[in-house]
DNA sequence: GGTAGGATGGGCT
DNA sequence: GCCCATCCTACCC
């Protein structure tokens, strides 16, 4: 299972929506731990208020802001963190939500790190859940993903393109309708995390 | 199969 | 104070 090349900086340098949709199918790396991109969300710099970055750069925003390629994690609820990868030049915000991954290796340190029993597929199916299972925290806020012992890498072997799913974002109020949600089609997705209504590609 | 409610703390008005 | 880019449990079909 040698993972490949580690994305350059260059990948993440590009519209969001391009960046979350070419995570898709990437796999992303803390030590043992590591799994398949196979759900993301684009939050946009320009005129998209469901975004943190919408009001401005603040303290806690600030990541979203600078250079592409690094992580933004942030509290939500008050017990869980949401990984977000930093996308667009240095200067213009735009990050995209890492929603769900496929377990592919370190499953032991992820059910370790969960508590909850789980089946393989509902280890990291949730960005929330996601964290927790790769051991994701506040400390990892601003960190370099292109370098470092968080990383995103191309996937062993070369997959042919995949068929992508759109919808709209998850738990989101403000700007709910816009399609922004990436989903890899052949995902295996508990059935809680389906969509039933219109998706395109 | 589905959903309602609660846990819990930082950020911002 | 209020608002969350959530998850799990309990309970009800």
């Amino acid at each position: 299972m040698p993972p490949g090349r580690i994305l350059p900086r260059s990948f993440y340098a590009r519209p969001t929506v391009e960046v979350a949709r070419a995570l898709l199918g990437k796999v992303l790396v803390h030590g043992p731990a590591a799994g398949v991109i196979v759900e993301a969300e684009a939050y946009l710099g320009d005129g998209d208020e469901a975004a943190h970055s919408a009001r401005g750069r603040t303290a806690r925003t600030a990541v979203i802001f600078g250079p592409p390629g690094h992580a933004y994690v942030y509290l939500i609820y008050g017990m869980y963190h949401c990984l977000n990868l930093v996308a667009e030049p240095d200067g213009h915000p735009g990050c995209v939500l890492i929603r769900a991954l496929e377990p592919v290796s370190g499953l032991e340190e992820m059910r370790a790190r969960r508590g909850a029993p789980c089946r393989p597929e509902n280890l990291a199916s949730g960005p929330g859940k996601l964290t927790l299972a790769m051991g994701i925290t506040l400390a990892h806020n601003g960190v370099d993903v292109t370098c470092g012992p968080l990383v995103v890498r191309e996937p062993a072997k070369a997959e042919p393109a995949p068929e992508i799913l759109v919808t709209p974002r998850i738990g989101i109020t403000r700007a709910a309708h816009l399609p922004l949600r990436f989903l890899l089609a052949g995902a295996r997705i508990p059935p809680a995390r389906r969509y039933n209504g219109p998706s395109s590609r």
